[in-house]
DNA sequence: CAGACGGTTTGACATGCGTCGAACTACTTT
DNA sequence: AAAGTAGTTCGACGCATGTCAAACCGTCTG
């Protein structure tokens, strides 16, 4: 399938600078800690909390995808985004794991 | 000591958005890594590799310690520069460690 | 086939940020 | 006291970014 109009990284190419750069944004973190639990889940305003519209919500998921955070599947008409777990594991040991801790969330929700 | 020339915030204080914000340059990421070693280091270029003037380092400097990642003591006429890490590993466990493991530090090489 | 649905893309706008050179400040050295 | 040293601050510039509204596009449903 060429020309993939959702378009990311392999394991191999996810650079740091990227993934911090995408973090920059305390919604987009947000959306990670969401994520966290490994589980697909829909693309709407409401799965994330975040109050903002559905554009910016999208450029964000653009943001997160192409910096190798997370990937998408399109099941119909809707669309599903995981976070890349494992590969992110495996690329940077540990740094998912303390953005998604207690103190990491909790101090976002105090935002 | 009122009106300290270089504040920090109190270790309470260190939110993960403003360290993540600091950390979406990779000069700075850099620096971190640099400053991983526990150690006071120089404020000046050469000690952190970074092809920049000295008032955009300065700059990164700020960034860093109201962010609350970094310290500074003076000394004379020079200032001397730290890694805030025990208060970071306490407040975002496995953070920083994170970003100077093996993998974080060679992919920052390669950029 | 005509809408409705779910989400993306586009274009525009304001703000933030990295960068630099030059001026400045505090301390030391001569 | 004058000059040097180490680093910060200031002002300006250009680029990147978060945001929104509106238009768009594939998919499903009546």
């Amino acid at each position: 399938m060429p020309d993939n109009p959702f378009p990311q990284p392999d394991a191999d190419d996810i650079r740091l600078t990227s993934i911090l750069r995408a973090l920059a944004d305390p919604g987009r973190v947000k959306m990670v800690q969401v994520l966290a639990d490994g589980e697909y889940h829909a693309c709407n305003v409401e799965a994330f909390g975040l109050d903002i519209q559905k554009s910016t919500l999208s450029h964000h998921f653009k943001t997160l995808r192409e910096a190798g955070l997370t990937t998408v599947v399109i099941e119909g008409r809707s669309h599903r985004i995981a976070l890349r777990s494992d590969e992110l594991e495996a690329r940077f040991p540990g740094l998912i794991a303390s953005l998604t801790s207690e103190s990491a969330v909790a101090d976002l929700r105090t935002a």
